[in-house]
DNA sequence: ATTATATATCGCAAATATACGATGAATAGG
DNA sequence: CCTATTCATCGTATATTTGCGATATATAAT
């Protein structure tokens, strides 16, 4: 039970479902807002930022930076995290994609709901 | 512990955060093809369609339909169910929302990274 | 050297998600 | 009425996520 069945689907749905998930926590689009519109992305300013203790923001922090979304690099005693925008073009392509999947059967009739 | 700070969060990032969450698995997306393309949203096509058992498919479609991302009906021996597009509208206008408080930060100068 | 600061990591507890066999409920067909 | 079919739900096992205190690590400041 639990077994994962991930690889019996589809590598882009894998992908995505990566990509959502990582995606899936208000916190997380919390900081992806943070590093996108403020200039310094110093962790402590992240942390002061959310209603969360250190520990937690700094896990989220490596999920993000584990699906690819951020990068970071440790400046002296601070850590500064940005958004990785290649990674992050790579989610939206995903997404588009899937999008435009899903509309291409919209309008059609429906027998059923 | 685990304790659910979601409520200390913005409620469109909960709001996301849960379409996300929805997204987040890569059945769930495969589901949410078939219905967009085909004709027929029986329950037992779906199920055929996926390399899951019929009660794991079950319980991915409440949580699409927790969600609203999807309605169903009892037609019926069998369950029909079908995309909710309002719903699926407001997924994406949120996730476009997002999208572009991400971008409007993009060109700027960092300090790091 | 000692101390303060910033952050990551460890370890734990609770909650949630994933998966499926067994079973129930409801309908269709004989 | 009896049986097969379709699907939802229950119960259970396991895995993963969430959250944080305690601690480790590494730099900066004194």
């Amino acid at each position: 039970m639990a077994t994962n069945k991930k690889l019996e689907f589809q590598a882009e749905e894998v992908e995505l479902a990566d990509f959502a998930k990582a995606l899936a926590h208000p916190a997380r689009l919390a900081i992806l807002k943070i590093l996108a519109q403020q200039r310094s992305c110093i962790c402590g300013q992240i942390v002061e930022g959310l209603p969360l203790a250190q520990p937690t923001v700094s896990q989220h922090l490596k999920e993000l930076k584990n699906v690819g979304l951020i990068k970071g690099e440790i400046e002296g005693k601070t850590s500064c995290y940005c958004i990785n925008w290649e990674t992050y073009d790579r989610c939206r392509q995903l997404f588009e994609a899937f999008h435009l999947q899903l509309e291409s059967g919209r309008g059609q009739t429906q027998n059923c709901c």
